[in-house]
DNA sequence: TGTTCGGTTCAAAATGAATTGAACAGGGGG
DNA sequence: CCCCCTGTTCAATTCATTTTGAACCGAACA
């Protein structure tokens, strides 16, 4: 993984995510511009390219925009369209806004980020902390089966780990209240 | 792995990687829960299971491990072997301690976590901002292309984009620091 | 009832990363 | 000089995940 990292500020994989259609070219380029922003950003968490897109995509429209619209727009299939779109809202990232009357669902971003990095640290990070926590316990018995000079030397490790442990718990919560500050809306 | 503990979620993925050779049962058992708490916590970082497997390897056993004694402990490839050392060598994550001396080379965990985060640190995040960073200027200008309106509402939600992003790069010294706080070693 | 529109589902295909394994050093011995 | 003995390299394979696309569903409407 390290490896791959060595090439310092590439050109960006030229997201060929956004379709031109027949909006104005500055616009085209906004939009892509939101859409790799995201797509980037995406990538470091672990989130699937497509569902990026399409957050990336409703993000930069001011007004919020429909299912054909979205698929319109990015080059991606209509499944992926339903099924990213389906995890945004679950995830509580984008919100459908009830458009007139018998017109389709729009939707929109919705942007409390806040609840985004939350739930993510939550869902990825406690719950490996948690599970740790369980196999720190079994791990420390388990030295027992050592000759006591090697026991020490695991006892110690062991120890560092736990510690490494109890100081990214108690992290978690100083990161979220403080990624909450000044949280505007 | 006879847990059958409470959580529903998690099947715990019972790591067929340790190989049983001819070392105590009990022996086994600690290191297979080593490479387990490692492998799990590598998912997390997107590290490859074989790597997170060696280092698990290593740091369970008290003394030094030759490439033949990870090779034969481990149900993985030597080729897998002889690269995910190289990358836990690259990134300081094991040393070599000259055995006797015509000896094979033996490894041991450098067990500077404190590094080994940090440097995970540098690379995805630090990279991932920056390169955030010019983008969102980029973005700021792109908005003019929209009617006023329009523009500010695309004006406030960058606004809101880049303050997250500021926190986000103002956390990361303190993060560091704090995982600093008591790194006995 | 038949037809179209908006969207969902899911098996199959594509993608991309990790892993394998066989070919290949190099370096002592003998 | 030849032959192990260790370890590395890298193209080919496997594996996991994402994406596709066609079948499908239900609701509105004629």
């Amino acid at each position: 993984m390290a490896s791959s990292v060595i090439h310092s500020t590439l050109p960006s994989t030229t997201t060929a995510l956004v379709l031109p259609g027949d909006r104005p070219a500055d616009v085209v380029a906004f939009e892509a511009a939101m859409v790799d922003f995201f797509v980037d950003a995406a990538e470091l968490l672990g989130v699937p390219k497509s569902v990026a897109a399409i957050y990336g995509i409703v993000f930069a429209s001011p007004v919020p925009l429909s299912f054909a619209d979205i698929e319109s727009r990015l080059d991606i299939s209509k499944g992926s369209v339903s099924q990213g779109l389906r995890m945004l809202r679950e995830v509580g990232a984008v919100k459908e806004v009830s458009a007139a009357s018998d017109k389709a669902e729009l939707f929109e971003p919705d942007v409390e980020m806040r609840k985004l990095i939350e739930r993510f640290i939550e869902q990825r990070l406690q719950r490996q902390l948690e599970s740790g926590k369980g196999k720190l316990k079994v791990l420390a018995q388990g030295a027992a089966a050592y000759a006591p000079a090697e026991q020490k030397v695991l006892q110690q490790r062991l120890k560092k780990l736990s510690r490494w442990h109890d100081r990214t718990r108690a992290l978690l919560p100083i990161a979220k209240t403080f990624l909450k500050l000044g949280a505007g809306s």
